[in-house]
DNA sequence: CGGTAAGTGTTACTTGAGGTAACGGTTACT
DNA sequence: AGTAACCGTTACCTCAAGTAACACTTACCG
């Protein structure tokens, strides 16, 4: 007689989240080994560090591609986990974009090997929508030009420019961190301040053409960076 | 008799400079194809484009990371060619930012798998110290940083943040350069606008907290860019 | 005019990393 | 015993970077 009554098939069942949870396990094999020999392991390296064969890493990633799309995800929810409380903190406007400052720098220079892998995981040959470096800036500048913009419209003022201002501030950070993550000449207490000084400048800049003046040491009401 | 006495050996005379033409013109030949096919050429579609087999090619370059650095060489060339004037004018601050920042939009809308390609050829495996695209911003970020600073000390202010504040006002152009190559939903025109009008205020607000207060409208004496 | 310097040409080949074929084994369920 | 979904392995393929090894060309030298 047909099983068609029945629960599904228990041999199925076994492995349910099996693979999600096996996957995940060789992301952080990789991390693992890239924070060991750098950022141009191959996959030779990780599946060593995993304790498999190259075969079975292949079962898992369907290409060294996805596989630095899958590690790229994984850096991006290590650095939302460290800049998120930043981000959603209330507070003085040029303190918030210190610490929110200081967090990415705390990201990059516990792992520099794993930013510089995801970095260069941008340039492997696949449509530039898998590009999870490319798309976390966006999330950020795409959140900071939403912001700008409002307090430009709410003063009436041509709001074009949000958007290229974002990615703009999103490159100061960037930027100055690479060439600190290179050479390392000062603390990294030392480049937040300053970052966020530059920063809060520029900001500061934009807001005085639109007629406000905003106290640094307060917090800027409504902005908000977090939905 | 010893030939000491005569001249140089003219079948050696005879090649003299022309090693450095013909790779010269490989990385022509390089840039041509890439400006064609896109960023991921390989050696064969260079040797190709050339009309030489790849011995030929390796003949002149020690590998592909070679031809990468001497392609970037010649991009920083390029750019420079474009930048120079606008970085040795003089006249009214804010309208040599945006000068500046036009002449390396044009450059990198040009030819902008020319672009990719050399900023691919950054992650290839080598010495970092031959990395031009890194190379070029740490040129520019530290001409400025040696005028920030200099307008810092002459007021007695902490010049300690010029070098980290250059290299953020780097990363603002790359980074909405990047953006914009990727996305054009706005003209050169605008951004460069854009961009050089977040570059004064950034600035501006450095020189107020040093007591200066610059008019955008006129030059800033001794401000040079240039050696 | 043969020898030489410094170039050129070519094909066949090597190397190594990404990726896969093809097999057998394990465990729990039906 | 058959099956689902995992596991293991070695040998192998593919392809782009890079090279060995040969012959040829042109202009100069003695």
């Amino acid at each position: 007689m047909a099983r068609t009554v029945k629960g599904p098939d228990a041999r199925r069942e076994r492995w349910k989240g099996h693979r999600e949870q096996r996957r995940a396990e060789f992301v952080e094999s990789t991390i693992a080994v890239v924070a060991k020999k750098g950022p141009d392991v191959g996959m030779e390296d990780v599946a060593a560090e995993a304790g498999v064969s190259k075969p079975v890493l292949y079962r898992h990633f369907t290409d060294k591609s996805d596989l630095y799309l899958a590690v790229g995800q994984r850096a991006t929810e290590l650095l939302m986990d460290r800049m998120g409380p930043a981000l959603a903190a209330d507070g003085p406007i040029r303190a918030r974009i210190e610490r929110i400052v200081d967090a990415y720098l705390s990201v990059i220079e516990e792992n520099p090997n794993l930013y510089r892998f995801v970095v260069k995981g941008s340039f492997v040959d696949r449509p530039v929508e898998k590009d999870v470096v490319a798309e976390d800036k966006n999330l950020i500048a795409t959140a900071l030009a939403r912001i700008l913009g409002d307090y430009l419209r709410a003063f009436d003022m041509d709001s074009g420019g949000a958007e290229p201002w974002a990615h703009a501030l999103v490159g100061m950070v960037q930027n100055a961190g690479d060439w600190w993550l290179d050479r390392q000449t000062m603390s990294r207490e030392n480049l937040s301040d300053y970052l966020a000084t530059i920063i809060w400048h520029a900001i500061d800049g934009l807001l005085r053409s639109a007629g406000v003046q905003a106290d640094p040491a307060k917090p800027l009401t409504p902005l908000r960076l977090v939905d």
